[in-house]
DNA sequence: ATTTTTGCCTAACGAACGTTAGTTTGTATC
DNA sequence: GATACAAACTAACGTTCGTTAGGCAAAAAT
């Protein structure tokens, strides 16, 4: 991908976070583009490739990151805080990509859906090895797995809705947080 | 709202979850109730009347169990859970449009989209309201009451993408396992 | 110096969009 | 039997949609 088109795919990612893909046109993309509609298309295919391209490089981006997490020989709360850790990193330090890749893969059609899909979950069953790490090493409590993965992936990925860069909590401030509340709750250990 | 109307919003919010309201075309709505696009002009508005009313019942639900809980002497916990159990029970009974109110309240324009968000905010601020509770009780961790709401909720409103009514955890289950994991977290507790 | 490639343009296509106007049909009410 | 109302219809409106064809100027490659 050349420097124009990184660039050119940036600026449509900061229109199309506002208004969702599927309610953006391609000449709202176009004016943010400070370009004509038409000129688009020397660039992308069509209006999905936008969408693909988006999605598919914050999916490979995480992929990364789950892998590079499991090949490591830490336990499992040290796994699952840099897995954390990774993860609020991606998604703020990508913010619109990120914003889109959560928001609105839905809109992906025909090949495309299915292949993010297996992306996803993969990256998922990730997650749910490092919850049976903790289960096997007597660290965390028998649960159900898909039910744990889901619920701290949802607590992650919520955070692209309310995260400012200029706000007062730094993306590693965010990933400690939300390590503690996912490992330990909210209650106060009841010695 | 007559019978006949309520039928044709149910029906319209199931093919509506489907593809989202932006990908949805009114044409798309009127297929899936057996009429003509202009029939459905005698029931409703508009397009976007159909998601305001989707949206706003919705939030009236949410807006209710939160004050019923808050209005009632239990303890933080009790609070804590109760309040989730209500917020799956709405979820999953309503999950066609609780799909859309979580999905596409974006769409929402000008005087609606803004009282909706205050809507929101409110329920968000009931939710902080349990925390904070909890916290004068000595029950919970000291925290950042802002992220612990946000957190709790993200968690909650994730299970409309995973829930399904055949699947093998009823509501109740789902909401007492939401409920433990929220206070408690994975970490076995270590005397 | 000439050719090729790149990046954008103008113009326009056909299709799909949300919506309106006016009409017909069936069903209660008087 | 006449009247009123509701719920659907047919037909079409103007707009916006994603996309294509073809051209033109500047930059890069030969």
């Amino acid at each position: 991908m050349t420097e124009r088109k990184k660039e050119l795919l940036a600026s449509s990612q900061q229109v199309l976070k506002n208004k969702g893909y599927a309610a953006t046109s391609v000449r709202d993309i176009a004016k943010a583009l400070s370009m004509e509609p038409a000129s688009l298309y020397s660039h992308f295919e069509n209006k999905e490739d936008i969408l693909k391209l988006t999605c598919f490089e914050m999916a490979d981006k995480f992929d990364l990151a789950i892998k590079e997490v499991n090949d490591i020989y830490f336990n499992a709360e040290e796994k699952l805080r840099m897995a954390v850790k990774l993860h609020v990193q991606l998604l703020t330090k990508n913010l619109d990509a990120a914003i889109i890749f959560i928001r609105d893969w839905r809109n992906l059609t025909g090949e495309s859906l299915t292949s993010f899909i297996s992306k996803r979950n993969s990256y998922e069953e990730g997650i749910r090895e490092i919850v049976q790490n903790g289960i096997d090493e007597g660290l965390f409590n028998e649960t159900d797995k898909k039910f744990a993965a889901l619920t701290i992936l949802s607590s992650v990925n919520w955070i692209v809705e309310w995260y400012n860069k200029d706000g007062s909590l730094t993306p590693e401030q965010i990933a400690e947080k939300l390590s503690n509340f996912i490992l330990t709750g909210l209650k106060k250990d009841t010695l």
